[in-house]
DNA sequence: CCGACCGCCTGCCTGC
DNA sequence: TGCAGGCAGGCGGTCG
């Protein structure tokens, strides 16, 4: 599920669970997920007091007492759901589709009495504890990009990253060296709110001296934009676990163009139709009509 | 250096 | 009804 404001929907649905709060006990139900956890993963964590919870990009980062981060990742398909104290109501006794216990890989258990359980059918996600000093040095996070959502990000600042660049401007957006945390909905949406087509070049956005075209100008707030609402929303698929069955689960919203292909196209006046083209193995959504 | 492609896993939907 | 095939919100490695 989860781009940027999924993640912080997460981050924010956890924080007041997680942060302050020791690890009584963590389980591992398995050697790992995309990859094998960390050596003593779970001793290393027991004890431990959660001091922050922040997010880079798609990653969730949880700042230990005794100097070392959780490093959490979601993938496609993970998700927390906390169970007793902090939680909203009794452990749940039904799971979106998919979600079966069989998929709960990690259970961290606090001192406060909450369980915060780790569930991943494809298991895509990753989790690792790392030196907390000069994490933001070390792979993954010394290659993120800007966050599009600080003050950093603007027209200008996407016109000197996409410079020169011969990739198709969707790539460009799914890139993470480049802008950190879009993923393949929000860039479909951002370009459809720009009014730009997934399959021009990422060159287009900036001039022959890498200023900040028309086209920069009307992504870089598109891009803001989408991901704020997202965010405002609690995120376009997941819903945060203070609904009433305590779950962080799905809350399905409508995509301007994203999985509406063959749909009419919602802009006003346009009467196109959402067409779906393949860049780089992946979907793109966009409307012929108006994205050009 | 860049970009295209593949593999990692499982579940779900489609079409035959 | 059954089943093969395609597809999915991410990432990292390889190859040209």
């Amino acid at each position: 599920m989860p781009e940027l404001p999924e993640v912080e929907t997460v981050r924010r649905g956890l924080a007041p669970t997680l942060v302050g709060a020791r690890f009584a006990r963590v389980e591992t139900r398995r050697g790992g997920l995309r990859a094998p956890f960390p050596p003593r993963f779970a001793e290393r964590l027991t004890g431990r007091r959660i001091e922050a919870l922040t997010r880079r990009a798609k990653y969730l980062l949880a700042a230990l007492d005794g100097g070392e981060t959780l490093v959490l990742h979601l993938g496609m398909s993970g998700s927390f759901r906390i169970e007793g104290a902090g939680a909203a109501s009794a452990p749940p006794t039904h799971f979106p589709r998919g979600k079966s216990p069989a998929h709960d890989h990690v259970v961290f258990v606090l001192d406060n009495g909450a369980r915060v359980v780790y569930n991943d059918p494809r298991r895509f996600g990753a989790m690792d504890l790392v030196p907390t000093e000069g994490i933001d040095r070390r792979p993954p996070f010394d290659a993120l990009g800007v966050e599009p959502l600080s003050d950093d990000f603007d027209a200008k600042r996407l016109a000197t990253l996409s410079a020169g660049s011969r990739a198709p401007i969707k790539a460009a957006l799914l890139d993470q060296k480049r802008i950190a945390g879009l993923g393949n909905i929000y860039a479909c949406e951002a370009l459809w709110r720009a009014r730009l087509s997934p399959l021009r070049p990422a060159a287009i956005l900036a001039d022959a001296k890498g200023r900040p075209t028309a086209a920069a100008r009307a992504l870089a707030p598109a891009i803001r934009a989408v991901l704020e609402q997202a965010v405002e929303a609690g995120g376009s698929t997941l819903r945060d676990h203070r609904q009433p069955d305590g779950e962080l689960g799905y809350f399905q919203h409508s995509f301007a163009v994203y999985d509406r292909e063959g749909a009419a196209c919602p802009r006003r006046g346009c009467g196109g139709i959402i067409a779906r083209v393949a860049q780089g193995g992946r979907s793109s959504f966009y409307c012929p009509a108006c994205q050009k």
